[in-house]
Formats: structure tokens, C-alpha cells, sequence
DNA sequence: GATGAATGAGGATTCATTCAT
DNA sequence: CATGAATGAATCCTCATTCAT
């Protein structure tokens, strides 16, 4: 090979490989910002952190996010994606009982979702809401109508097959949503902070929530008692 | 009216303007912190903008609380820690049933807990409780502790009463807890930002999470079955 | 005596005792201010502090002095008054030998100056002398110049005796000041806050300063060698 | 010139302009904070003035130094204690006899420090040490110390070979000091303020303080009176 | 006169953002 | 495109001074 030759290819590797990192720049700043933001909150984390967690400088950070609150907006879009398509096929698909069903549903939400850095994006969710309420409006859409909407299916699944008795949907809901929702607050605030004495085996503790759950809506139980 | 009173009356009158505001200060500075750190997050918060909705100036508030971090532990020690003795007390007399006691109390802590601004402490530490290890600690401690041991007790009791069946109170603590925290998380944050269509009736929500949890755990209940 | 008496001289001890405090004040005020502006230096000393070591309220002091500043000149007013007529008269009158009047001057000048808080006052001009130019006219005119008078007069004696050889005098005043100068210096600045290693016994150094100056102004002493 | 080289020079050149005022700040800022704190203190000496001085902004003086009392420390050690090393083996180079050595020592302290504005720094600290112990144990360490240790050692080379008698060298190390001391506390608090009377010649004093010293301490001298 | 509650200007420090290189 | 030096608005907290009582 002709040195020319070879100096033209060294160039165009050269050339090859920052494109491709041009093109993973904005990918990579968003991982750094993700685990950051769920790290430290989103005012406690400061730009030039996460650009030198991304291996880039300050500079750089804005010239692919105009601001940090935009680089907060595309850090929650990019990891609320379309994953439920996929969820909810699979939930639809399932043939067993719907307390299986729900066992089942919570178990991989946790392996998922609970378990992973998706979980601190709701936490975040939560703390920065209200002072992002484009964003908050966005997950709404995005994120907790798909969410809702879901553990409405199986529910009256159950209703529908016998398995439960009557309910109130929009309840039996937040009943469902209630633990997962403690489970990543407390993972991303309290956990953290506090000694031995608070640690939460998460995965004991959504198995006990669902038994306890179950117990109360499944018709082989004793009918409650009427509202006082 | 004897004189020494008059005197005493008069006396009192020289400075009853001045110290009428004085002690009046510390909890329009308090009710206005709360106001704002609820809506903004602690760090967010500035200390002027909290004197300026108390009506007074930026040093004024500094001659009541050192620092900010010292104001936002009185706030919690108004609004919460303070009254863990009288709930200990009013929990500790309660003759009923434990179901009872426990709906009971659920509501009370609804009333004037959840359905108050001194819900946002819990959803503000939530946030700012990894920035702010100190605050994180004392609210662990004043807060946090107390309250898993008031409801350990509540638990104990209907155990010890052959009420409920026996149980990882540790787990069981938390299970009474989610719903609470799952309330204050969403009136803060989600709540106002999402439409009508996302609002909980909190006490239709409480309500049915007691009954949902007691035939969970109460002894007249079938056997839950063995953990799969 | 009659009640009403009684009650009259009271009063009148009440008015009394209040007047002497009243006329008392400002000193009170002043030897606080000293104490406090030569342990902790003008601006560090905190009006409050200074009005509640005169055991009175913040208010009080700006009622007698119309700013901190006002207060700093009168502090070193009223401390660096007229002695030096007394010690000129002292000095003056002293029959001995000059060398045993220079070691006495610089004894008493230990003991009634250097000793004790008024050395401070030295060490607090020459921290603020460039913040208050109209204070350290007012200090070179009461204080600088009679003491330089003072000690050049002591000289001046000893040369017109024969003890010491001729000299230029104004140099020799700063001879005699340069120690004292350093010692109140060495006191009221690094001798407190360096550790025991630092300590300079006073009046051993003055003993051996005033050795080493004489046997270097002496006519007994070998003539010095002519400027290199 | 070798392609590398220039290569490099080209890569220099890009920055050259940046880079150049990069690495002049420091120095520019440390030459505006020297003449500040000498003028007006430490604490009365406000950052963003120091900044101006050297033409910055103030957040660029804390880009460089992470805080006031850094930004102190390092004027010292441009100013002070980082030239130790060279004045230690240039006396100890010396092979005159000890009395020349000690004019010489004074002589060249007079010019590198007592004639420029490196002398405000010792007149700084006696003025600010009791306020910022920090400080002042920074300077006991990187100036204090090794100031004593160098006098200490030309001492008692003068002992060592009989040119001196022998003294307590700690006293004589004060001594040595004294003048210097007063010479700086003068020139930086009284000199300025006070009217040409009151101006010292430092050179003539100097010289003065050297000869006033030597005849008491060379052994060519009769011996000192016993201590009355 | 005396008090001390209230004020608000002032200063150190941080950090998102810009822009010359 | 990428860099990182520079900026200056923003914020907590202090303390001399005022003034209603």
C-alpha cells in the first residue's frame, strides 16, 4: 500500500472516528446527565460535571443542549420511551391466572424498571415537576397514561375472569402504583441517606406488598366489611 | 384590680405593639417558609423571598433562625416532629379494635397531616434529602423514626390481640407507609401539574387502602398462600 | 424618719445612682471599646459586643457615640493623655548617671505602658492609622512627639554629660523606640496566637536591649569603625 | 527546524494570546491583592477590588484562587516565604567575617523586602493575625520560623568563631529583628500618615542599628556590666 | 434617656453561559 | 467543531445604624 494511500486512510479512520463521536456526543452527555441528575437532583448537579463525565468540556455540553434545563428535558425523553408497545403485548400474551398475571407484571417491572437508573428519572420526575411543568405535562402523556393504563387492563382482567371482585378501577390503580412508587422514592432520597437500620429488600417487599394486595381483592376471600 | 397588676398591665402596654410582632414573628416567618419550600424545593427557596411573604426584611428572618438549614428544621419541627407525643398519647388510649385504631389512625394523619401544607415536608425531603445530609439526618430522626415506631406499635398491638396474623412488622411498616407517601408524592408533585383526569380522592384512596390491607393481614382471613 | 421621706430619698438615690451611671457611661463604653478593639482589632469588634461588656444595649452606645468610628477616636483620645508631663517632670528630675536613667525610663515605661492595655491602643494605630489619617495626626501630635521629645532629651543629656559619644539623636530616638515598638507589637499580634515557642520574656529583652545599646553608645566603649 | 517543532510552535500559536494572559494572571492578581492588602488590610479589602486591579472580573480571581485567604497565602509565598531557600544558601555561601555578613544580611533584606511592598505583608499580618489565626500559623510557619532560624544561624557562626560573645541567641535574634520590624510597621502605618518630621531614612537607620549592635555584641568590646 | 427589633447595604463565593482561540 | 478562560448575576449571611416603644 502506497503511503499516500495509507495516509488518506489514516485520515478518513481519523475522520471516521470523530463523526462517530460526534454523532454519540449527544448520547453520551445524556447518560452522564442521567446519572447525575439521579445522582444529585438536577439544581445540585452542575454542567460541567456532567460534560466532564461525557469526556468533553463545558463548552461543549451547550453547544448540543442550549441550556441545562433543555438537557434535562431531553434526558427525561430520551429514557421515557416507547417501552410499554412492548409491555403491553407481552402482558396481553400471558394465559395464566391474573393474580399470576400481577405477580408477574410487578416482578419485571422491578427487574426493568425499579431496579435500573429509569427508576431515579421518576423520582426526579417527581421533585422537579412542578418546575417544569412542560415536562411534567409530557410525562404525563408519555409515560403515566401508558403506566395507568396497563394496571387498569389487568385489573379488570381479574374483575372480568372472576378472579377479583368488583372494584373501583381508578383505586385498584394507585393501590397497585402506591409501593412502586415508595419503592423509588425511597431508593433515590431516604435509602441513600439514612443508616442499615432503613434499607428495604426491595424485592421481599414487593412480594409481600402483592400478597397482601391480593388477599384483599381476590374473591376467595371473605367479603369486607362494609364501609363504616 | 390590684395595682401591682396594673402596673405590671402598664408596663406591658409600653411594648405591646412591638413585642406583640415579636412573638408573632418566628411563625409568620415559619408559615411562610413552609409556604415556599413546599412550593419550591429548599434549595430553591431564597431566604429573602420567605422574610418578604412573613413582611419583613431579609436580616430580620436571620435574627430569628441562624441559617436557612435552621429554619427549615423548625419548620419541621412545627409541623411534624412536635407532634408525635400528642399522637403517641391519643393512639396510645385508644380502646378499640386494632383495625380500628389503625383506620383511625390513617385518618387523622390525613386530616392533619396529609391534607396540610406539612404534607410538602415529606415530598421537599424527599427531594432535597441527598443535597443536604444534615437536614436528611435530622429528619430521620425526628421524623422518620418516630413515625415506623408509632405504627410498629399500632402493628404490635393487633398482634398481640390475636387481631392480625403474625408478621415481618419491619415490612408491614412500610406497607402502611407507601399509600401515605404515594399521597404526599403525587398532591406535590404529578397533582397539580397533570388535569382532572390524574386527581385522587384522597380519603375514598385511604379508605380503601385500609380495607384492602386488612383482609390482608386480619387473622379472620383465609391463610395467604405460600410464597411461590 | 417619715414614710414620706423615705420615699423622696429614695427616689432621690434612684435619681442619684442613675445620674452617676448616666455620667458614667461613656467611660464604661470606653474601656469596653479598648478592651474589645485591641483584642480583636476595629473592625472586627462588633458594636453589640462592645455595648454589652459596658453591660448597657446597642442602642445606648450610638446614643453617646454617633458611629463606631467616633467611638475608635474616643477610645484612643481619651487613653493617650497627659502623662508626659509627669514623666518629663520624673525624668527631669532624675540625678543619676544617663545610661541608669535610660534603663529606668525604659522600665517604667514597661511597666505603666507596655504592660498594660495601653499598648494596644499603639498596636491599634498602626493597624488603622492609613484608615483614619485624621486620627494618627491627632496620635503623632499627642503621643509620637512627646515621647520622641521625650527619649531625644534623655539622649541629648547623656552626650552633653560626656556618657555618650555624639550621635545623630534622631536616629538614636528610633534606637529606643524600635524595641519598644516591637515588643507591643510582638504582644498584641503574633504573641498570641503563635505557640509558647514565641514567648519573649519583656523584661529580660528590654534589660538586654538597653546592655546592647549602651555598649554601643558609651564613650567607655572602643569607637565604633568608620562607615564601610 | 524540525517539522515537529514547528508543528508544536503552530499549536502554541493557536493559544498563544489565551495562554499568554492565562499564565500572566496569577501574577497579575497576585501583584493587585500584594498592593491592596497592604493598603487597606486584609479583611478591609474586598475581592472584586482585587480583581479590578488586575483587570479581571471577580469570578476569574476565584478561578485562580479558591478563596480570599488562599489568595493571601499565596501572595505570601510569592512575596515571602518562597525565597528562603535562596537567601539561607546565599549567606551560607558568605566567607567574610560575621559582623560584614550581618551588615550585609540587613542590607539586602532592606532591598529585596523592606524596600518594596513585600514589607506591607509583615506590617498586614501583625494587623489581621489575631483575626485569622489560619493565617497567622501559616505565616508563623513559612516566614516566622525560617526568619528566626536564618538570624539564628548568623549569630552563632559569629559566636562559633569567636567574633561574637557568647549571648543568648534567641534574644539576639529579637534584636536583630526589632528594627526591622519597627522599620516596616513605621513605613506602613505612621510614615504615610505623618508629616515629613516623622520620615526615617531606612538606609542610615539601618547602618546605625548595625554598628549600635556589633559594639555590643564583638568581643572587641569590654565586656558588659553585670545585670544591676 | 434606654431599649432591642428591624433594616438593608455590603461582601465572599458559585456556576450557567459565552466566545475568542 | 471543541475548548476552557472569562464573566457576572445570584444568593447566603453579617452588622452598623435607626427608630418605635
Amino acid at each position: 500500500m502506497p503511503l499516500s494511500k495509507f495516509i488518506c486512510n489514516a485520515k478518513t479512520a481519523v475522520h471516521a472516528k470523530r463523526e462517530r463521536r460526534k454523532e454519540a456526543r449527544p448520547g453520551e452527555l445524556l447518560e452522564a446527565a442521567l446519572e447525575l441528575f439521579v445522582e444529585k437532583g438536577f439544581a445540585a448537579t452542575r454542567a460541567e460535571e456532567v460534560a466532564r463525565l461525557a469526556g468533553v468540556s463545558k463548552g461543549t455540553l451547550f453547544l448540543y443542549f442550549s441550556s441545562k434545563e433543555e438537557l434535562f428535558k431531553a434526558v427525561v425523553r430520551e429514557n421515557i420511551s416507547g417501552r410499554f408497545p412492548e409491555w403491553n403485548a407481552e402482558f396481553a400474551a400471558f394465559t395464566g391466572s391474573t393474580p399470576d398475571l400481577l405477580r408477574y407484571c410487578l416482578k419485571v417491572w422491578w427487574e426493568r424498571v425499579g431496579a435500573t437508573k429509569a427508576s431515579g428519572i421518576t423520582k426526579l420526575m417527581t421533585s422537579e415537576a412542578s418546575n417544569f411543568p412542560e415536562l411534567a405535562e409530557f410525562y404525563r402523556h408519555e409515560v403515566i397514561e401508558p403506566g395507568h393504563e396497563l394496571i387498569r387492563r389487568i385489573l379488570q382482567r381479574g374483575v372480568d375472569r372472576g378472579e377479583f371482585r368488583s372494584m373501583d378501577i381508578t383505586c385498584g390503580v394507585y393501590t397497585v402504583m402506591a409501593p412502586m412508587m415508595f419503592l423509588m422514592t425511597w431508593k433515590h432520597s431516604f435509602g441513600p441517606c439514612l443508616g442499615d437500620g432503613s434499607v428495604i429488600d426491595p424485592e421481599a417487599f414487593i412480594a409481600q406488598q402483592v400478597d397482601t394486595l391480593l388477599h384483599g381483592i381476590c374473591t376467595s376471600t371473605a367479603p369486607p366489611p362494609p364501609p363504616q
